[in-house]
DNA sequence: CAATCCCATTTTTTT
DNA sequence: AATGGGATTG
């Protein structure tokens, strides 16, 4: 057995296993093995140190990860089950540990409390935004969003974050922030940021909860270490009593969340905050071949801001990594999907990816591969659970769960139609808001006598019988599969998407994915025996990598930067490398931003074990229209040798000396279109912004420029004495 | 109250 | 290109 757990490991893998019991962080480079380090530690701990699994935590960066490493730990220990190993994401421990004893933090939650998803959260900021009269221009929803979400992370409540209000902005969103909170709490609903900040204070502010965890947690392990953020490292040191060992690993090269909050910070100061920390590095890659892995190491080295290690692989021989450059993005699909083919004779399809920076890239693809017939699987992109008919679906089961759920119930009030509408909704609130009951409360009692109107109070009581009868149903522990048919049936919601004929998606699409929500459910039910409960839980913590299908069916992945993070296809295609897609135009701002990009680029090589092949379009559609395109600036940080240049299509010349020609050109003033998307200017009387998009041309040019203090302006470029920066 | 049309805007990445 | 919101109409 102990050979089983050690036998397959190279000395610095064996040393960060079988390491001290104080801190350990493992920096570990792209295909260096570290998710097996992480496995083969647990075995060790279990096997060798005679653990009891009761006593390990370990954290993963998605669920799917949370899974495979528990099957790797039980094969290695030969056991087909583990129940007593927590082994999850921040927020799915957090909502395990909030499950437990939210009940004891202040608020009135309780253990039956929702997960509001992204899109509750956007759309309880609009409402709240227009109640108040405040433009949406000006104080754009998604900017409100993440500003409340960034205060969260910084530990910040809404009275906290009110006091240390200081701008304009900060100071006419504090109200907004404190009204999000009080609507989500009467709603018995967290936001994600919730799970982990909630979980902060519960063991902060109450030592029983906190000794307990800290008495059994005797190590703590996670993964992806650079990826965490503030919230996340303060709940670390919470959860860790002096005598725990805190096991971290991760590469500061391929830290890709600074926008949602991750600090890098964490994983460079890991050893300030841990002191007397071990370090093990693992340079040794096993995955790519040396000129794939030349190219990468090439390119992340023009970042500052890293511990710096050179990865190096004995897999000396390889071909070389090749650059495309397409003449339009159709081109560049019909490149991706003729190579792809071209590999179809030697190897299947799933050891296939194509890589993006944004998600509408995909559809050139999509297009292209229907084309050819050849099979593929978007991971990621608009989720399952977001479309709008699964999350109907949901929501009637979110209510069921917990009928202080306003936020769904609001939605499916009236969904299908069924004659409850506006200024219905409107006195209902009013009257819970009166009697200083629930709106369910109020709805229920409404539906059997009280003022309204009588066809109103009519469809009301149509509404509460649905609910009665799911209810009913829940109690009787139906399983899940039965719970979600009767939805459908009892409110008619096929037949609705039937009538939903018309513009917007193909109301087939949107059956089969009710199916598919019928069929998840059932597998859910079947496979891991969950409740209604869990299984909305569940659902509301998925990642993107959560959906890639394990069936193992046949297909070309295609998928984001970020999504493929942590995965590897022997042949890649990472595509789009142009100025402003990588790095993306909206994240220039800063050299840290760059960096990022950088980062974003080296985890897209690095994902490549024997083929990689870059690509870039001179022309792409941008929202409609047809833009010249430049070659992305880090095709020229990876010296030419590096790369072999692919002709590709006989017009299309496209050689990185034309490159590096393209961006000198660049460089130099450019008279005939000063106003370039994304560059900065300044305005005599709004202030300095950032160009948006631009309108007709000449005389009738017309900007659209965002600005710092006065928000979004549609200008005559002429009028306007608009100075470019 | 619901359906229809028109206009404007757009996420870059996601637990 | 596509989607969502707002206003308008039936």
């Amino acid at each position: 057995m102990r050979e089983k757990i050690l036998s397959p490991l190279n000395p610095e893998q064996e040393r960060a296993v079988t390491g001290t019991d104080g801190a350990v962080l493992v920096l570990a480079g792209a295909g260096s093995g570290k998710t097996r380090v992480i496995a083969h530690r647990v075995a060790w701990l279990l096997q060798e140190r005679h653990l009891s699994p009761h006593n390990l935590l370990a954290v993963t960066f998605t669920n799917k990860a949370a899974e495979e490493m528990r099957d790797r730990v039980m094969a290695l220990l030969n056991k087909d089950r583990l129940p007593f190993l927590w082994i999850g994401t921040f927020h799915s421990i957090c909502a395990r540990i909030l499950r437990a004893d939210i009940g004891r933090l202040e608020g009135g939650y309780n253990t039956y409390f929702s997960i509001a998803d992204a899109d509750d959260t956007l759309g309880l900021v609009k409402r709240i935004l227009k109640e108040r009269g405040i433009s949406e221009s000006n104080f754009q929803p998604r900017k409100v969003q993440s500003a409340i979400s960034r205060a969260k992370a910084d530990a910040l409540d809404a009275e906290a974050y009110a006091e240390k209000a200081r701008t304009y902005f900060q100071r006419t969103i504090a109200p907004v922030y404190r009204e999000y909170d009080r609507r989500l709490r009467e709603s018995n609903s967290l936001d994600f940021d919730d799970l982990l900040f909630f979980t902060e204070r519960l063991l902060e502010g109450d030592e029983e909860v906190r000794e307990r965890y800290r008495a059994r947690f005797l190590h703590l392990l996670v993964d992806e270490y650079q990826d965490t953020n503030r919230t996340q490292y303060r709940l670390l040191r919470l959860l860790a009593s002096p005598r725990c060992s805190v096991f971290a690993v991760g590469d500061e090269d391929q830290s890709i969340y600074r926008w949602r909050g991750a600090d890098i910070q964490n994983i460079l100061d890991f050893q300030r905050d841990f002191p007397g920390a071990e370090v093990v590095k693992l340079e040794r890659n096993y995955r790519s071949t040396r000129p794939i892995l030349e190219a990468a190491n090439t390119l992340v080295a023009h970042n500052e801001n890293r511990l710096g290690k050179n990865l190096w692989t004995e897999r000396e021989e390889g071909e070389a990594v090749t650059l495309f450059a397409a003449p339009s993005d159709r081109e560049e699909a019909a490149y991706v999907a003729d190579t792809v083919e071209r590999y179809k004779a030697f190897a299947e399809y799933r050891q296939m990816a194509v890589v993006y920076r944004t998600n509408a890239q995909s559809r050139s693809f999509e297009e292209a591969f229907l084309n050819r017939r050849i099979a593929y699987q978007v991971v990621g992109g608009i989720k399952f659970y977001e479309r709008r008919e699964v999350k109907d679906v949901l929501s009637y089961l979110r209510v069921a769960a917990n009928p202080l759920d306003r936020i769904s119930l609001l939605r499916v009030l009236n969904v299908p139609p069924r004659g409850i509408g506006k200024v219905t909704v409107e006195t209902l609130e009013d009257m819970a808001r009166e009697r200083g009951g629930t709106l369910y409360g109020v709805i229920r009692e409404e539906a059997a006598k009280g003022g309204l109107p009588p066809r109103a109070r009519v469809a009301l009581r149509g509404f509460v019988d649905i609910m009665d009868a799911l209810d009913r149903k829940v109690r009787a522990g139906k399983d899940l599969g039965a719970l979600a048919e009767f939805v459908l049936e009892a409110t008619g919601y096929v037949s609705y998407l039937d009538s939903l004929k018309g513009p917007g998606p193909d109301p087939q699409d949107r059956l089969e994915n009710i199916q598919e929500l019928v069929s998840a459910m059932r597998d859910f039910e079947i496979r891991q025996g969950g409740s209604l409960a869990e299984f909305l839980e569940r659902q509301a913590l998925v990642s993107d990598q959560d959906s890639l299908d394990a069936s193992g069916t046949d297909t070309v992945k295609l998928l984001t930067l970020h999504a493929v993070k942590g995965l590897e296809f022997p042949i890649v295609f990472l595509t789009g490398l142009e100025e402003d897609l990588l790095p993306h135009v909206l994240s220039q701002e800063s050299d840290a931003e760059v960096e990022e990009e950088r980062r974003l680029c080296y985890v897209g090589m690095t994902r490549a074990m024997d083929r990689l092949h870059l690509t870039w379009a001179r022309r792409r559609y941008v929202y409609g229209t047809l833009e010249d395109r430049r070659p992305s600036p880090f095709l020229l940080e990876i010296p030419g040798e590096m790369i072999r240049e692919e002709a590709g299509v006989p017009s299309a010349g496209g050689s990185l000396l034309e490159a590096a020609q393209m961006l000198e050109r660049k460089a130099a003033p450019k008279p005939q279109r000063p106003f370039k998307v994304g560059c900065r200017v300044h305005h005599p009387k709004f202030g300095f912004g950032i160009v948006l998009s631009t309108k007709g041309e000449g005389e009738d040019l017309k900007v659209t420029v965002s600005f710092n203090r006065h928000g979004r302006k549609m200008l005559l470029a002429r009028m306007a004495k608009l100075e470019v920066l």
